[in-house]
DNA sequence: GACACTTTAGGACATATGTCCTAAGCTGTC
DNA sequence: GACAGCTTAGGACATATGTCCTAAAGTGTC
């Protein structure tokens, strides 16, 4: 999706000090000397300093649907794609550690902004929501697929926080362990009463 | 604790201002003008930036060793005192709407910047952390008193933080009701832990 | 009323920032 | 080689910001 031009290098400079630094904080000149430009070759890619927040999120975008379709495509079951969302905190550790999660702290810091593109920085979110929502579906989950994808948004959102705040590596393993353990029951459990429902089902029928 | 001085308003406005806009996006005159006073007199009172971040959170120190020490001393169970922290979330739903949790969002925001008063500010969480361990601790959470105080924790940031993010109102009243669910469940279970360690302790003294 | 001390007002100053302009360099096509 | 279009460099410009200075106003004490 992203080559070595110009254009790439300042959305993967400004992705990467947005993260690390915060949208306010990262001047012009900043992702400007990351990739090694000068000021007016940047103007002439991005004039506002919104044009790069908003290239910066379609990319993010971009990047996440395509982790999602990856986890899809590797064709295991509902449990384990939704074990591989979980696992981002072991994999992204050292990182969040540091500047905590991209998704949450970016929504945050644009809310208090009141930054216009904080509803396309919320679309992050969202494609994570929708996509854990199918998984829950696809093991039973119903009506309750929405509540259990939000669920575990937040737990994984409460963890990336206090492990930043913290600097603790253990309490993520920590987290993650029970993260597991409460698919697992979950799982378990929908899978129980969607048995019982096509019980029901039959009797219904005979 | 604060009286009507200036320099107490200039606290309490910067206070304000830092948690709804942020500590960066808020400047020396949008704290001068909320308090309607010029420039010069704020630095009689705050040489610095820092200064007044300082004070703001010094402040809200306060205030939270305040609120919990008001917790015990109504004089209610462990569980309940942990209800009103879990209740945090009702209270202040619609700050948390709009601005997120006022810790999480600092500390995070101190983080990205890499400022001095980060560990400040994470005294903040700290206070949470080591009141729930106690309340965890009487009702018998011995060993795992930190890793539940530390969950419950996660669980009201990840809360806020999504609610914030959605604008959910109605999600952070169906987690405030799993955390209650949560919180009765392992209070029974150490309650039965701990009867179960006292029956073996009779039973070694027979 | 004189004096010392605290508090306030208003602006100075250097720096940083977002935005914008103009001229030069590069690249491919005819 | 000429030309057009894309890309880059460097700096201009107005504004905002954190910090700092000086003079005046207010306040209480003797």
């Amino acid at each position: 999706m992203s080559n070595n031009s110009t254009r790439d290098q300042i959305i993967d400079a400004a992705d990467q000090l947005f993260y690390e630094h915060g949208y306010e904080h990262t001047s012009f000149k900043h992702i400007a000397e990351a990739v090694q430009i000068s000021r007016g070759n940047f103007y002439y890619h991005f004039k506002t300093k919104d044009e790069i927040l908003q290239a910066v999120i379609e990319r993010r975008l971009v990047n996440t649907r395509q982790m999602l379709a990856q986890w899809e495509a590797e064709g295991q079951s509902p449990v384990e794609r939704i074990r591989c969302f979980i696992r981002i905190l072991i994999m992204n550790q050292s990182k969040i550690l540091r500047y905590g999660c991209p998704v949450g702290t970016l929504t945050s810091e644009l809310a208090k902004l009141g930054h216009v593109a904080q509803s396309d920085a919320n679309g992050l979110f969202t494609l994570f929501r929708d996509w854990l929502v199918e998984q829950f579906r696809l093991l039973g989950g119903g009506e309750d697929a929405d509540e259990l994808a939000m669920h575990l948004l937040a737990r994984s959102q409460g963890v990336a926080t206090l492990a930043n705040a913290f600097n603790d590596t253990r309490f993520i393993e920590q987290e993650v362990g029970q993260m597991f353990a409460w698919l697992d029951a979950n799982a378990e459990r929908l899978a129980m009463q969607s048995e019982t429902r096509k019980e029901e089902g039959d009797r219904c029928l005979s």
